[in-house]
DNA sequence: AGTATTGTTGAATCGAGATTCAAATACGCG
DNA sequence: CGCGTATTTGAATCTCGATTCAACAATACT
């Protein structure tokens, strides 16, 4: 069959391997938050990508491990950003508000956290998300636990109660605002979620928690 | 074309329109926990209901009437029920502790959290699913500081901030941590679920909340 | 340069689920 | 009972996304 010169002035141009996959996984990523963890459809990731379905399949053949790479991706990508929010700041106050800041959504289209908020109804009657999930969960804990524990130390700090609990309800709540957030909640807003978390980690830590408060980036 | 009569002995019977309605409302609530708020087929919902699709359709021709009408009826039985176990308790304590076990799963299959779970992601997206999930918060919310004030006036309570605030923590941890629980985290099952909560309550009562635990029926 | 390999397209095919609808059945009512 | 209406089936059809694959283009190799 006769074929012209093909035109790809306006095209993603042709990648490597592990580029065009690193590509794929973030496509689908920005995908699954527009549609849904299960909603999603190959053409809609493929035009994300900029590519067509067969190229797609050609990099991924099972749709599923990209799905899974992509909520692998988003949740580190996630979890790097809290890390790294948080990273040059000595105070455990300041780092406690801080980081309490990066769990929560900036806003109903926030991009992390409506990835999250997606995979959390999979999660139950999918393993490999559920424990995705869980290790997402207990990384923050972790995280928590540190900042805790280290103001403990300092004598800023009087906790209310074990680190774990004390981090594990902090995760816990920023979950459950994240999704009022996104859902829309007329009286809970991105700063409202902010001031209610705040509030429980000035009972829990015994902290006022009010130093002039970081630049929120 | 030739046809014999029809045995309906192992199918269900033929029913009115508002029986029939009733019965494909609770059909879909349960393809829905078994299959995901966007996984759901039409099918699935029949076969649920032991009718064809068509007949389905009969009833509801457009599918997302159905599906809101039953996540409308699975919030409402939720609700409903949380209210009904607190009922007859008099005591703030007892049944503010009730109330917190009420709103947390009984365990990884547990129908009424999966409900939830299952909206939650679709909330970010489909903003009737979302008023469903913010009106059934508020009513919690509300529900609960009944029962703070109530204890607070007889003086039993020493509350640790706001109504509002403390019942919008506990509504959270609940929802949060019945995530959890529905998605198998390995440390935090039901029981784990409940003390982390009741923990934040006494916290925030300034109660032991440890009087002899009415029956979790 | 020529050749092999890899990445991509686009059209054809497949298939699952939605939708339609005529026929059949059950029910209500005179 | 017999008629009219409501409900349900089951098969046909429609739709749309997934899958396949031959052709072709870009890159790598020698």
């Amino acid at each position: 069959m006769l074929r012209v010169r093909m035109d790809r002035s306006d095209m993603t141009q042709r990648k490597s391997r592990a580029d065009r996959r690193a590509d794929l996984v973030d496509a689908a990523r920005r995908a699954v938050i527009r549609h849904g963890a299960e909603g999603v459809h190959l053409n809609q990731i493929a035009e994300m990508a900029g590519l067509t379905s067969g190229a797609v399949l050609y990099h991924y053949p099972d749709l599923r491990d990209l799905l899974i790479e992509a909520h692998h991706a988003g949740m580190e990508r996630f979890y790097e950003q809290r890390i790294r929010k948080a990273g040059g700041i000595a105070d455990p106050a300041q780092k406690l508000v801080t980081t309490i800041r990066s769990g929560l959504p900036e806003g109903p289209d926030d991009a992390g956290v409506r990835l999250l908020c997606e995979l959390g109804g999979a999660a139950g009657r999918n393993p490999v998300y559920g424990s995705l999930l869980t290790t997402l969960f207990d990384r923050q804990v972790s995280m928590y636990q540190a900042i805790l524990e280290t103001g403990a130390a300092q004598g800023v700090f009087t906790l209310a109660g074990g680190s774990e609990t004390i981090g594990r309800n902090l995760v816990a709540l920023e979950d459950a605002y994240g999704y009022r957030v996104i859902a829309r909640h007329h009286s809970i807003d991105a700063e409202a979620a902010v001031e209610l978390v705040l509030g429980y980690a000035r009972l829990a830590t015994g902290h006022p928690l009010d130093g002039a408060v970081p630049q929120p980036r």
